[in-house]
DNA sequence: TAAAGCTTG
DNA sequence: CTAGACAAGCTTTAG
């Protein structure tokens, strides 16, 4: 027979923890009767969580009968001067304990004992029997219990994490056993129980004290062997409350309870009462869950299933001539790479009617490609960028895209930054579809369903697609977001689209050159460094690093990390100065980075055309700017020289082409002197000054050009960029390495010179605290909720947030209109020319010979009147035969 | 899987 | 008074 699991929750105790987890939320978990419910739904969480690691057989939640119990008959201020239980949570317990009934979980209590003794006794009961037994709590109480048949885990969040108390454990972290915890109890007493033990004893002590006596009987035995003290004293006057403390600390395992371990085994789940009580309480996700593992165990789910046709080359005339104007599609792949990921199948939906297959060249006869390639029949996608390049590597032009549910959702909030249909389909409060991860998994066992099942998710995609594009057109409209998404998401979506599909040629030729030279300056300085530390270790390890250098050498340890000693950057550079080893590390490091990352990187991802093809995730990040991934080619070295080598392997594609780049000069300072209306700086730009020299003379009061040093200019250069971080004086000048007082005092002249910049910073902060969230010129919102949180860290992060969001993400917007204005000039004049990689602030293009003196004029043009600000745009370029020497 | 470290704008 | 710049991705070590 398989071993018996017994699981013994303490209720009172894990219903508080939950009750407190989500007390932020308290207003927002409020059933549609006024009831709250933010500690049953943790409840359930952390229940869920807690199953699923022990998986019992059994299961026994005790709570608390009241507060008289058999301790306050022997001491009346137990648990006194407590804080009342908030009626908030008074009001969840009954129904944590009907949800209980409903789940086939034994709940029980027992008047005159606490929940302790009822989970004391069981759990003996339970050894007896030769159960494995686990008890879970959120007090340190029942740690005592923990033996080699029993776990104790103590909750440590709301989400069911917990640290296992076993013997070794116990021992580990009080120095004592179980049993003993009881004795060092007994000495320290109990704050929070409200009953004193020894004077001037705390946990420190007691542990040393039971250590070496093992019980409070055996050292009061013995105390007069103890040196005269002050704790001898305390001992001898407190013995009384000792012992009174360890009646009030041991747990009773011998309570009469009535409870069977039969009475204890999980029962079935009553799916129809449990469906109840979760609509009463508005638990939309764990209906969902419900009506899935109902689905499972072949019960009825209420839940909204939809109808499928499998489409098949039979029935594939079904689709001709369709009247519809409008229709739902999904291309489904597995894996995020959509260049090469395997196709899985598809979903079409026209009028009511749901068609799936797992048959993809389908879509490449009539009349299913006529509809896909038709631009009058317009499309509802689910990443649209994902779609068309899919589409396109089956040789479809597809047109007619005009509404992406993942855009969408991105504009109307993206605190949230899945690329999940089913995860954002749950935000809306639509459970009818699952996400990808419940029907395929991850990892290794990441695999395609059986059809029934594939054809079932296919057809809740599309039809969810569908459903809930009126709610999040309205939101978009609601937000004044109509222009951000008809006119730069969804337009610049294609244009990526192309982009990655062009993709980049890279050289592997150049590329292993550069991986051999590296490997033998590698090689160099790893001698070097071996010999200077008397031996060889790994370089890349910081915890051996540290230690060579900390503990070995000697050096002095400038700051420390949760591991152990930092060896960053910023360390090394004050070490530089103690050993020449300081500096061939940094130069090993920043080396074998190059050739790790992106020599062997770059080589990895080269595809079969010679070209690099990345994604670029248009869905990310919270400001919106695009993010690269497989490879990132937003941060190919161009800080140092041998980083910068790595750029003369991305050539164009003809040999005697040229690669095209373009950047927009300051483009975040320009749209901060236009959104903040400051003259001064405005004039700056207005008259082409440059900005940081601009600065220089402004904060240093100088009345020429002539006067700015390049010291002077250095540091005007660290306030702009810092001005538009959120500055603080502190940061500056760890930065500039000036004191702190200085730094203030240049922040202050700039504030002086810039008066407006200052005003924008106020009103950002104060935007965000009355909205909510943070936006852009063209509406792009980001929402900053810590904006009033009561931690000054967390909050004056919001606040830096509020005020850097609106420039960058402004900056984005613009680049991604350049990008549009752009790819519609070369497709109007029918260039050859590809735009090939956005970075930011910077254009790249891979341009035919005969066309570089067009794309030196039209290019710098687009960017610079992509939007009109009070403030010129300026845009700068350069060209060569690689991305090197293309500046 | 998390943390440390380094790369970019 | 607190801790401290904004936004990202990839590789490595180590548990």
């Amino acid at each position: 027979m398989a071993q018996k699991k017994l699981l013994l929750i303490d209720g009172n105790s894990v219903a508080f923890r939950a009750f407190y987890a989500l007390y932020r939320q308290l207003d927002r978990f409020v059933s549609p009767d006024g009831l709250h419910t933010n500690a049953i739904y943790t409840f359930k969480n952390m229940l869920d969580a807690i199953l699923k690691q022990v998986d019992p057989t059994n299961v026994l939640v005790a709570f608390d009968a009241g507060k008289v119990t058999f301790r306050t008959k022997m001491y009346e201020d137990y648990k006194g001067g407590r804080q009342k239980t908030p009626s908030e949570l008074l009001e969840q317990l009954p129904v944590i304990r009907e949800m209980l009934k409903d789940l086939g979980i034994k709940s029980y209590e027992l008047a005159n004992y606490e929940a302790d003794d009822i989970i004391g006794t069981l759990s003996k009961m339970g050894e007896k029997a030769g159960y494995e037994v686990t008890i879970v709590t959120g007090d340190k109480d029942l740690t005592q219990l923990a033996s080699d048949k029993t776990t104790v885990l103590i909750t440590k969040n709301g989400v069911g994490d917990t640290e296992a108390y076993t013997p070794e454990h116990m021992k580990e972290v009080n120095g004592v056993t179980p049993i003993e915890f009881i004795d060092m109890k007994a000495l320290m007493g109990d704050n929070s129980d409200n009953y004193p033990g020894v004077t001037k004893v705390g946990p420190k002590t007691a542990s040393r004290l039971i250590q070496k006596y093992g019980s409070i009987e055996n050292l009061y035995a013995h105390l007069e062997e103890m040196k005269k003290s002050k704790l001898k004293e305390n001992l001898i006057n407190d013995k009384d409350k000792a012992f009174l403390a360890k009646k009030l600390a041991t747990i009773d395992r011998d309570s009469p309870v009535e409870v069977t371990l039969e009475d204890t085994e999980k029962k079935d789940i009553d799916y129809e009462k449990l469906r109840e009580l979760y609509e009463r309480l508005g638990f939309k996700k764990f209906l969902a869950e419900l009506n899935s593992s109902a689905d499972a165990q072949g019960e009825n789910t209420g839940v909204e299933q939809y109808e499928y046709v499998e489409l098949t080359k039979d029935n594939l005339d079904e689709l001709a001539d369709i009247k519809e104007k409008e229709v739902d599609f999904y291309l489904e792949m597995l894996g995020d790479n959509y260049h090469v990921a395997p196709f899985v199948g598809f979903g079409l939906r026209v009028g009511k009617k749901n068609y799936v297959s797992k048959d993809i060249a389908l879509l490449q006869e009539m009349p299913l490609r006529g509809i896909l390639e038709n631009k009058t029949i317009k499309k509802n996608v689910f990443d649209l960028k994902r779609t068309y390049v899919g589409l396109h590597r089956l040789n479809i032009e597809a047109g007619g895209f005009d509404y992406d549910m993942l855009l969408a959702s991105y504009l109307v909030n993206n605190e949230n930054n899945s690329n999940d249909l089913g995860e954002i389909a749950h935000l809306y409060d639509e459970y009818s579809v699952k996400t990808d991860l419940e029907v395929y998994g991850k990892g290794k066992k990441q695999a395609v369903p059986e059809d029934a099942d594939l054809f079932k998710h296919l057809a809740a995609k599309v039809s969810v697609i569908q459903k809930l594009k009126p709610e999040l057109l309205k939101k978009l409209k609601d937000h004044e977001q109509d222009d951000l998404y008809d006119a730069i998401e969804i337009p610049v979506a294609f244009v990526l689209a192309k982009m990655e599909i062009s993709g980049m040629k890279v050289l592997p030729s150049t590329l292993l050159q550069l991986e051999n030279d590296f490997a033998i300056k590698l090689k160099d300085l790893e001698n070097k460094i071996y010999q200077q530390a008397g031996e060889e270790f790994n370089i890349n390890s910081p915890k051996q690093l540290g230690h060579i250098l900390f503990e070995k050498l000697g050096l002095p340890p400038v700051k420390k990390t949760k591991t152990g000693y930092s060896t960053s950057v910023e360390v090394l550079d004050k070490l530089k100065t103690e050993s020449p080893i300081i500096n061939q590390i940094l130069d090993y490091r920043q080396i074998a980075k190059i050739q790790s990352t992106y020599v062997k990187g770059l080589l990895d991802v080269i595809q079969s055309d010679g070209r690099v093809h990345t994604r670029y995730l248009q869905t990310l990040t919270a400001t919106g700017r695009l993010s690269s991934v497989d490879p990132n080619l937003q941060n190919i070295p161009t800080r140092t020289e041998e980083g910068k080598q790595i750029r003369k392997a991305f050539v164009p594609t003809d040999p005697d082409g040229y690669i095209f780049s373009c950047d927009y000069s300051q483009v975040e300072l320009r749209v901060l002197a236009h959104v903040s209306g400051d003259e001064n700086m405005q004039e700056a730009f207005k008259t082409g000054y440059d900005i940081h020299s601009h600065t220089a003379m402004k904060i240093f009061h100088l009345d020429s050009p002539d006067q700015v040093t390049p010291l002077m200019r250095r540091h005007a250069k660290a306030v702009n960029f810092g001005i538009v971080y959120g500055i603080s004086d502190y940061g500056l000048a760890k930065n500039l390495g000036i004191s702190r007082k200085q730094a203030k005092e240049f922040i202050d002249n700039y504030f002086e010179q810039y008066p407006k910049i200052k005003e924008y910073m106020d009103k950002a902060v104060k935007f965000a605290r009355e909205h909510g969230y943070a936006e852009t010129i063209m509406h792009r919102r980001r929402y900053l909720p810590d904006i009033h949180a009561k931690n000054f860290n967390v909050r004056s992060f919001a606040e830096r947030t509020a005020i850097n969001s609106p420039i960058q993400g402004s900056a984005a917007d613009i680049i991604k209109i350049a990008m549009i204005n752009m790819q519609k000039k070369l497709e109007e004049l029918h260039l050859k020319t590809k735009m090939v990689l956005q970075i930011h602030d910077e254009l790249v293009f891979d341009v035919p010979k005969e066309e570089l003196e067009t794309i030196k004029k039209i290019v710098p043009e687009v960017m610079q009147s992509a939007v009109k600000l009070d403030v010129p745009l300026v845009a700068d370029s350069g060209y060569g035969h690689n991305w090197y020497d293309a500046k």
